[in-house]
RNA sequence: CGGGCUGUGGCUCAGCUUGGUAGAGCGCUGCGUUCGGGACGCAGAGGCCGUGGGUUCAAAUCCCACCAGCCCGACCA
């Protein structure tokens, strides 16, 4: 009783809160913003090419040939034009700019009920997606992923489910990564989803690392009881574990394997699913169940084995820049920050919107640590008996967390088009009933016309979307899910022959001719892969300091409110004495880590930024996911 | 695993203090007007109020227990 009585008031008092006049204004405020001229789509020239490429461009007079055409007739041409601002002033827009008064349940930022105006942004165009990045920066990660229509959580806790949209990321990424692996002398194989408890045990780091975060299995049956409810039985006499990964199960084969140095190195990758049981769910991020690729590889000589581990590492890194537009930095962990288990561990760190860093992919150098466990043993060239040296490597699903953390905005997913399962999208203008079939056939044939050009060597994705809905709804539908070229095509373009082009990267829309446009169709595409990775590095480099003292370094990592911390921070590259002191002292004032020790760090004295101690290279300090 | 909070149509929530016919917005369906930047009107479908027990003539509402989820800390790709 006592217990329930402060809850009722708390609640009134949130009640009273959603009532106050000022939060309601905020909230309920209907009226469409004016957009400024300049924002407006249709006036603005564009470029869809940089450089001044072959795109074609509309008269001095800055209007499409339509539009021209059109001007004859004054209300056309003032429609055409996009002046959407005077939308404002329409009866109808104006009845809705009236305050609805106060209905019940609005008060909430969530849902369908999205502000149209943010505070302080008023006359701001609306975005897709609220809150923005800066408002609330993990929670416009959700929306993102919930309107792009990525993934969603499942009914079992922690666990996602995977949408189409979101899954062909997955497919790209896999298929394109999977041809690396095969290029660099790789074969893929599987291995069980369970691993006996005793492998487990084998390892002592390793154990250390995972055994807090393991599903295990302890029965094979089950059996209605008399409660009418299934309950396990047939309990197992050794319990298994769901992978956290397969170092140990792999190792136990591997050993099977290997009799002779002949039989290395062992070159094998594995795509599948792990279990790790995450306190801290976030999709993509970090679920429970997630996919990833484990490559596990055995040599006869250390320095095999560690060129094995940086070559992946490579791998990753011109993955991440070439194919997911990602600027990382590649590097070595320090011993904290190691793979259970592992002597070395390299990682490609990338920086996202919010300014941390999120480790994007790994690699292990395990030395003879599994080998040892597992016994992999080979008679070598001299004909004793020796270790193999393993490695380890992955990349999981979290590189779409990360994609979409780096290069979505407000208003949804951008998509970078080599991992794009749709590179382009037609959307068929159908205003009147008649001309509706002449676009729909004109929509086949360009999505034809597209699908025999190829995109890195890959055919062009097409996706004509056929859906008999609203054409700014579905406009934007494409725009909160990321699609990198968007086509409007209408009955007035097939008289012309043109078509409208809209990139994801940049605003508004251009009307080109339609075989001016699918011969730059590759081009655009590549352009626009550029320009997301152009504008990564910069953010990367505009949030990257460099910094030599305590103080800087501190003040650089504090937010300016700690009640509610702002976006702040970055990579700080800085001296490190190497003790692992400083690290722990730096990660429990700051919440800031080493990230990695870059590859290409210059050697130069300094003096560690914690304790003032020499050191002979920066290293990478952020705050991370 | 510690601390705080919440469970009501698909989603976000109101209703509970003071027990008496279950509500709103969005979404969904149909029809009409729309459709090249996110439309509008009208009509409609959809809920044993987390579960179990108790109090009562009567429980979404009061009491007890349980379950689930969220947030903040420790761990992580």
């Amino acid at each position: 009783m006592a217990l329930r009585q402060p809850r009722r008031d708390e609640r009134r008092l949130q009640s009273i809160h959603r009532l106050h006049p000022a939060i309601e204004g905020r909230i309920h405020r209907r009226q469409r913003p004016v957009r400024p001229p300049e924002d407006r789509l249709v006036q603005r020239p564009l470029r869809l090419l940089p450089g001044g490429g072959p795109a074609r461009h509309h008269a001095a007079d800055g209007l499409h040939p339509l539009l021209r055409r059109r001007g004859k007739r004054p209300v056309r041409v003032r429609k055409c034009r996009g002046d959407r601002g005077s939308r404002a002033r329409h009866p109808r827009r104006l009845r809705r700019a009236q305050p609805r008064g106060l209905r019940p349940g609005a008060g909430t930022f969530r849902g369908g009920e999205s502000p149209r105006l943010a505070p302080g942004t008023r006359g701001r165009m609306k975005s897709a997606v609220s809150p923005r990045r800066e408002e609330d920066f993990p929670e416009w990660y959700q929306q993102v992923v919930k309107v792009a229509d990525l993934a969603e959580n499942s009914d079992v806790r922690g666990c996602m489910v995977i949408k189409p949209w979101g899954y062909g990321l997955w497919e790209c990424i896999q298929r394109q990564l999977d041809f690396l692996f095969k290029e660099t002398g790789h074969k893929n194989a599987y291995f069980p989803l369970f691993i006996p408890l005793s492998y487990m045990e084998k390892e002592a780091g390793h154990v250390e690392g995972f055994a807090k975060e393991c599903a295990v299995v302890t029965h094979h049956r089950l059996e209605a009881g008399d409660d009418g409810k299934l309950h396990p039985a047939g309990e197992l006499s050794e319990p298994l574990v769901v992978r956290p990964t397969s170092e140990t199960i792999i190792g136990a084969t591997y050993a099977k394997w290997v009799q002779s140095y002949r039989d290395l190195p062992i070159l094998i990758n594995q795509w599948a699913n792990v279990v790790r049981w995450e306190m801290r769910p976030r999709l993509f991020l970090r679920t429970t169940e997630f996919l990833w690729q484990e490559g596990h590889t055995a040599h006869e000589t250390e320095q095999e084995a560690l060129e094995e581990t940086e070559r992946m590492i490579r791998v990753y890194e011109a993955f991440a820049r070439d194919h997911l537009a990602l600027p990382v930095i590649a590097g070595e962990k320090s011993e904290s920050e190691r793979f259970p288990g592992a002597v070395k561990t390299f990682t490609i760190e990338a920086m996202v919107q919010d300014r941390k860093a999120i480790q994007a992919g790994t690699s292990h150098f395990l030395g003879q640590n599994f080998s040892r466990a597992s016994g992999i043993r080979f008679l070598s060239r001299q004909g004793a008996q020796e270790l193999a040296w393993t490695t380890s490597w992955g990349v999981s699903t979290r590189l779409i967390g990360t994609v979409i953390m780096t290069h979505a905005d407000d208003d949804g997913m951008i998509i970078p088009p080599r991992i794009a399962p749709a590179h382009v999208v037609i959307l068929p203008i159908c205003p009147k009933p008649e001309t509706r079939d002449a676009v729909l056939a004109a929509a086949e044939a360009l999505r034809k016309r597209l699908a025999a050009l190829a995109f890195h060597g890959a055919p062009l994705g097409v996706e004509v979307d056929r859906r008999d809905i609203g054409g700014g709804v579905k406009n934007w539908d494409w725009i909160k899910k990321g699609a990198p070229v968007r086509i409007e095509l209408g009955p007035r373009d097939l008289e012309n022959g043109t078509l409208a082009v809209s990139r994801r990267d940049r605003a508004g829309k251009e009307f080109l001719q339609t075989d001016a446009f699918v011969e730059q169709a590759p081009a655009i595409l590549q352009s626009i892969q550029d320009a997301l990775y152009a504008k990564a590095l910069a953010w990367r480099d505009e949030h990257t300091r460099v910094i030599d003292s305590r103080e800087d370094f501190r003040a650089f990592f504090t937010p300016g409110n700690p009640a509610k911390p702002e976006i702040h921070g970055g990579f700080a590259k800085t001296h490190w004495c190497g003790a692992r002191a400083c690290e722990e002292r730096i990660k429990n004032d700051l919440k800031v880590t080493i990230r990695c020790i870059p590859f290409d760090a210059v050697q130069e004295a300094g003096r560690c930024v914690e304790c003032g101690e020499p050191s002979g290279r920066r290293v990478i300090f952020a705050k991370s996911y």
